[in-house]
RNA sequence: CGCGGGGUGGAGCAGCCUGGUAGCUCGUCGGGCUCAUAACCCGAAGGUCGUCAGUUCAAAUCUGACCCCCGCAACCA
């Protein structure tokens, strides 16, 4: 280990409160090539991933789900675990914000920053939810967006990080490293931000109770990012970094909509406590859905699993990969997903290797093949499957992953091509025949082995097949990268047994596996998904659950319906509301009294032909100001089409008296 | 003026920073081959690169204005 050059990169730390969805997966899958990638180089990497577990919305779904939140957030953790392990993805360390050793290094670290002198106490300011113990993000006088209760000016004290001070630093420091945030985009963005000016920030809290203590501070505890950013560090030896050498990170990746606190609170976190800044952070775009296919029948989160459990971990790694590029937006279909898998996965490089071990098994004894004298077309190949190397290597090293791919595949296509110029299979038994077919065999192999090698970092599982169908011992991602070259498949080498490996599958067929694989798993009681074994069982009734709207099979008994309280109202008046396209504001006679109620339909009803018409409104709903004006009850209507248009409910049949329960 | 992404052959995208024959995958049509996972190879049809104006010998690419779509947020209690 002495010699080889460290390597240290991040996924960010993720928040407990949820499951893993295919942009989480996106991220870790990323980190997990280029670990994988940097390995081959021969570099001693490690790479870090782990869940960010304190904070408000812990405390209370742990609190719904009626366990202690260290329970809680341990079974998540262990969720979050067991998907990376079933992905294949390698990571080396995984942190928990609840480890005694990261509590450890953040108290550490605000202590640095602390003697240092860029910490004061001061107070927050805010309104204040007290059923829901947290802070909301309103004006004074308005409700809790989450309860709809009211809020209270609440002053607490707290500590300050002196943000403010780095804004000079920070600039400084970018100018200096123009390649620290990456790609460019979010480099301009965050260079405004800062340029804009840096307000200090508020580090600590003494009304959460779920947090790393401040010492000698109590109640105070750190808040979020202060605690979560830490975890890169402490993941490598906190206090002791300077011990493990993985300090300064080379990189940390990140959803640019995080990038903010990567690449501004971070670096000053650190320069403040006169440690070393990460030498890189790479935001990368969002995963948007085809909701229009997607939310019919399954609302529009994706989940890595079934994709996994019906086209296997490389496929899902391969297209996530390919598809989108690096940095940018990208969106994801199953429709696309299995496209890519049948093309270029099962025709591309699965049918090559199919194509080249039959040949070789029933023409050469299943023996590689020793070529004979390379003709022209032989050597060209040759070339371009030695200029792939550089090409593919260069594009590895700036993150062009969908470029990378691309270019692996036309070199899959050129070999493609040159068998069906070549037809070694129409070659004769004559000694020349047989040698050229040897030649083309072998050239071919070459090639294979040269894209095996050059793929693994995204497919680790099935190059590793191929490399075992080329008999090349040795596990592959020990490779060196940089020892590739053409010529180093080796005559005379047994191959492996021959296997599919991408097997073609019918679009139709794979797509609905996976959707009924999705939607077994939402209905399911519990977030884990009943045909995964490998899953550690998380009991029923957790907080993600919890969380999740009940499923719709599931049913409540009459004494809950009796609690809403729905009414026959008439409308009295309506009208826009200044500034909402979606809004309209009515008055409803409900019997006993007036209402004033905001509903949502102003896309899909003319103001004035509401007025008179009777409508069914639920009476018991806590207020809430909606766009600035009270609303109080609701107005029943159907929910239509996957846009959700509303349709008001109506009484045809008979005249229905105003203020009529509706039971 | 809330934040962000985007408008390129039927679909999905690359190219734009570093102007100079518009490229890839899928799909369609025709042909070839038969070693291979009904695969692979060749050819063809199909694009005023959202609109308008500007810079330039030259604009998908640079500048300005505008139109439209999509995420998030706010407004669907």
């Amino acid at each position: 280990m002495a010699g080889k050059p460290k390597y240290y990169l991040t996924t960010p730390i993720y928040y407990t409160n949820g499951l893993p969805h295919i942009g989480h997966t996106y991220s870790t899958i990323v980190c997990d090539t280029i670990r994988r990638y940097k390995r081959m180089l021969g570099y001693d990497v490690v790479m870090t991933t782990g869940t960010d577990e304190h904070g408000v919305n812990v405390e209370r779904s742990a609190k719904k789900a009626g366990v202690a939140e260290s329970e809680f957030v341990a079974k998540m953790a262990g969720q979050w675990k067991a998907l990376w392990d079933e992905l294949g993805v390698q990571g080396d360390e995984f942190i928990r914000t609840t480890d005694l050793k990261h509590a450890h290094t953040v108290q550490w670290l605000f202590k640095l920053c602390r003697e240092n002198g860029f910490v004061y106490p001061g107070h927050y300011t805010g309104q204040y939810c007290i059923y829901d113990n947290a802070y909301v993000d309103v004006k004074p006088g308005e409700n809790c967006p989450d309860c709809g209760r009211p809020t209270e000016t609440v002053t607490e004290p707290n500590y300050f990080f002196k943000l403010s001070a780095f804004q000079r630093p920070l600039l400084d420091w970018y100018a200096k490293h123009p390649d620290f945030i990456q790609p460019e985009s979010r480099r301009n963005e965050v260079l405004s931000f800062v340029e804009g000016g840096l307000r200090d920030l508020s580090i600590t809290r003494t009304t959460i109770r779920w947090g790393i203590p401040v010492p000698g501070e109590e109640p105070h505890v750190f808040y979020v990012w202060f605690d979560a950013l830490t975890a890169y560090l402490s993941a490598v030896g906190g206090p002791n970094y300077e011990k493990s050498g993985y300090w300064p990170a080379d990189l940390h990746l990140v959803g640019k909509e995080i990038i903010r606190f990567h690449a501004v609170y971070w670096p000053a976190f650190l320069m403040a406590a006169g440690l070393p800044l990460p030498k890189q952070i790479w935001a990368h775009g969002w995963l948007l859905m085809d909701s229009a296919k997607m939310s019919k029948s399954l609302g529009n989160v994706v989940r890595p699993r079934p994709i996994v459990h019906v086209l296997g971990m490389d496929a899902l790694r391969y297209y996530l990969l390919r598809e989108t590029v690096f940095g940018q937006d990208g969106n994801f279909s199953y429709d696309a997903l299995v496209t890519r898998y049948n093309s270029d996965l099962a025709n591309g490089m699965g049918n090559l290797a199919s194509r080249t071990a039959a040949m070789i098994e029933k023409n050469c004894s299943a023996k590689i093949p020793k070529p004979g004298a390379l003709q022209p077309q032989d050597l060209a190949l040759a070339r371009e499957a030695q200029a792939a190397i550089g090409e593919v290597m260069e594009q590895y090293n700036n993150l062009e992953f969908s470029r990378a791919l691309e270019s692996i595949w036309s070199l899959i296509s050129a070999a493609d091509k040159y068998l069906t110029v070549e037809k070694p299979w129409s070659l004769g038994e004559t000694g020349d025949d047989q040698e050229r077919r040897a030649s083309v065999l072998w050239t071919t192999a070459e090639v294979l082995r040269i894209v095996t090698v050059l793929t693994h970092p995204v497919l680790p599982e099935s190059t590793a097949k191929v490399w075992a169908l080329l008999g090349q011992s040795g596990a592959i991602g020990a490779s060196a990268l940089d020892g590739l070259r053409w010529g180093q498949l080796a005559p005379g080498t047994a191959l492996g047994k021959s296997q599919a490996l991408f097997p073609r599958i019918e679009k139709a067929e794979a797509i609905e596996r996976m959707e009924a694989m999705e939607k077994e798993a939402q209905n399911a009681p519990s977030p884990v998904v009943a045909t995964t074994p490998a899953a550690a069982p998380l009991a029923a009734g957790t907080a993600a659950a919890a969380a999740a709207a009940p499923a719709a099979n599931e049913k409540i008994g009459i004494e809950d319906f009796a609690k809403v309280e729905m009414r026959v109202g008439q409308v009295k008046t309506a009208e826009r509301i200044v500034g909402a396209d979606k809004l309209l504001k009515l008055t409803v006679d409900i019997g006993t009294e007036i209402r004033q109620i905001c509903a949502g339909i102003a896309q899909f009803y003319e103001p004035d032909k509401l007025v008179g018409r009777k409508v069914a409104v639920v009476v018991n709903l806590a207020p809430r100001k909606l766009r600035g004006v009270e609303s109080n009850g609701m107005i029943v209507a159907a929910s239509v089409g996957p846009e959700g248009r509303p349709v008001l409910v109506g009484f045809p049949d008979e005249d229905v008296e105003i203020g009529a329960r509706l039971k």
